[in-house]
RNA sequence: CCAGUCGGCCGGAUGGCCGCCGCCGCAGGGUCCGAAAGGACGCGGGGGAGGAAAGUCCGGGCUCCAUGGAAGUACGGUGCCGGGUAACGCCCGGCGGGGGCGACCCCAGGGACAGUGCCACAGAAACAAACCGCCCAAGGCGCUUCGCGCGGCGGGCAAGGGUGAAAAGGUGCGGCAAGAGCGCACCGCGGCCCCGGCAACGGGGACGGUCCAGGCAAACCCCACCGGGAGCAAGACCGAAUAGGGACGGCAGGGAGCUUCGGCUCCGGGGCGAUUUCCGGCCCGCUGUCCGGGUUGGUUGCGCGAAGCCGCCGGCGACGGCGGCUCCAGAUGAAUGGCCAUCGGCGGGGCAACCCGUCACAGAACCCGGCUUACAGGCCGACUGGCAUU
């Protein structure tokens, strides 16, 4: 899957519509074509040093190779963001959290579109 | 065995499943993305964070810019001596001072007779001082009158007390009215000579008592030596559309004047705003090909190096020389992972099997040499002081 690159769709991305839990947060921004999908990751300073900034975007890299294929949809961006939480919560716990934010946005996206 | 000092090293291990990023070999055919440059997709093999990758504090390599040489000024840095090194503010070996019974540790460690400045509080005084004090003592008064006492003009002293971080060498003897390097001895200090050492410096000798005298240079300063600036977002290359620049060609191009025949000037003309008139503004044609610059982007710089390991030789050592072997990360919104199992370390519980919890500091970004800071736990070697034993 592709990466996001570009400040500038990640700028876009946080524009759109976010998803916050207990493991991470994750925005989805629909960019109007039909290309396939891509993916993005952010880790602030905040979340601790570079050793657990980096841990931190694995886990969720990993959660992203798994999860992903199967539920995102298309011409769209997804943004994952590390929480203070997503180091040290139950690996299999944060994989059902991205499934569940998954789902909600895509909810949300179809109740606003009707 | 206990306590301690110094130096070096490691910093979880093995396996399974699923992934990521370079490299090499084979294949050189096709597909996809992109305007292009370029990139992705196959099979096999092999590699993939650290001792500090950190802080970005020094020194270099490399790149671009600047620069005729030398000297000076300014600014910044360094500061006992000798050596090592590409270089250093680093390292090694010495010297001096301080601490420790000792192994050993600590020290910005040039200059305070070039000058300026500062030395809080306390204290009389912080650079040439006299508070308490010690001593001599005029005139005066008293008495038991060739003396003593009271008091003290004036003067001497810097020993004792007191203040202080520091008060003008220290101790002792002599000396003196009292004292004082005033004199003497020893110690310290200073320059001179001799000896040892490459040197810092050390040892010895005679001499010096105006030994005119404190500390701070991490206050300014003086002296000696060193130093161009910026940094891989350095720099190099490839490179579309659009706008703008240049060259050449084609088509279109009213009149007058001047002309060195290349053009120039004036008048007219056309276009732009919803339209008409007036006033004002802006533009001077259309099109094709090529060139140069250059944005998004891409490639490169980019890892064979002051390299690592082993051995021998030289050196007290830092290190150097020779020989052999090895190829060992290369990302760029940034790979080096996710999950699991077994073992291991540590803490707690238990006689035990075992159970529970936990696994330091910390993530390469052009590359090396250092310094500094952080760090669970552990290993090895040398040495010191005790105790015990033979």
């Amino acid at each position: 899957m592709q990466r996001l690159t570009r400040r500038q769709d990640f700028l876009a991305a946080a524009r759109a519509a976010s998803q916050a839990m207990p493991g991470l947060v994750v925005q989805m921004r629909a960019r109007g074509d039909d290309e396939a999908a891509r993916i993005g990751f952010t880790c602030t300073r905040k979340l601790g040093n570079a050793v657990t900034r980096n841990r931190i975007k694995r886990r969720l890299r990993e959660a992203a190779r798994l999860t992903l294929p199967g539920l995102a949809r298309a011409g769209h961006d997804y943004v994952l963001i590390g929480r203070m939480t997503s180091g040290q919560r139950p690996f299999s716990a944060l994989q059902q959290d991205l499934v569940i934010a998954l789902q909600r946005l895509h909810h949300t996206q179809a109740a606003t579109r009707t």
